[in-house]
DNA sequence: CAATTTAGTTATCAAATGATAATTAAGAGG
DNA sequence: CCTCTTAATTATCATTTGATAACTAAATTG
């Protein structure tokens, strides 16, 4: 087993995946919010509840940037903040009903793509893509 | 079968992607260049050679912009614009032998930090991730 | 050949973003 | 109790970015 050439997999794999996930969610955002916006709610939906340090950390962005697009988030009434009842300096943001909506539509685009992009895999197909994506994430991406 | 079920799994494990691939990138760029040069310059690397369209179209960037981080990486003597032979209009980018030296290094960082994660894996775990990534690539990333 | 489309560059301007610093509030450790 | 650290907000300013438009050059279409 070469640890190198297994890492050299990793890397063009990775690079498919991004690849991929770009095309299923392209222009799924909804025209209200910018792309940041839907960025943070996706990664707010996936990942709910999480806190303002986990976003900026996770997508990347400044502290500044994300406390002010949370602001707007919250002035669009598409999330809510909760204060941790044990670390009173915590925020717990979740998606609010309206927020909801807007991911679910979302999700439903993205979806669709996605079946298209699986529509001539055959059951058994399937199933050993499920196997895989189990076997990755539990030995790979999850720890 | 329940690709429904299948998606979700999909969503989750495209985000576990996203953040080990976050974690295992972070702070790998030298300090000569802007974290959208480094973008570049990565997905350069792995899907060499580019043209600016694809940069644009892949990375999210308008094309104002990937032109003017193209002018600067070329500046900086990073990469190499070569006319393609049958249709003039179109360029491809190759990364110079500087632009070379720079990846490598990111990438000899990326490669400790990813055999970090894995050093506990057995030798049968190795090769099991090997198969679900070749399964994954081949049936649900390449085409 | 003429008209249209495609690839890319460049300039300009408005908007988004990051960096910084000051501030509030609260937890942690001595 | 005092100090240090952490989480988050806000204001300010410089930089980055996107949108637009004007432009060159070359391919495509008809």
């Amino acid at each position: 087993m070469d640890k190198n050439e297994l890492f050299n997999k990793l890397v063009s794999f990775t690079s498919s995946v991004h690849r991929v996930t770009n095309e299923l969610t392209k222009n799924t955002k909804s025209n209200s919010i910018s792309q940041v916006q839907y960025n943070i709610l996706e990664f707010i939906a996936v990942s709910q509840p999480v806190t303002p340090s986990e976003i900026n950390d996770c997508l990347s962005m400044s502290m500044s940037n994300t406390s002010r697009e949370l602001s707007k988030l919250s002035e669009k009434k598409l999330i809510k903040k909760v204060n941790d009842s044990k670390d009173r300096r915590k925020q717990y943001i979740h998606l609010s009903k309206d927020g909801e909506v807007i991911m679910k539509e979302a999700f439903a685009t993205i979806e669709t793509r996605f079946l298209n992009r699986i529509q001539h895999a055959s059951k058994e197909d399937l199933e050993e893509i499920e196997r895989a994506i189990d076997t990755l994430q539990e030995k790979l991406f999850h720890p």
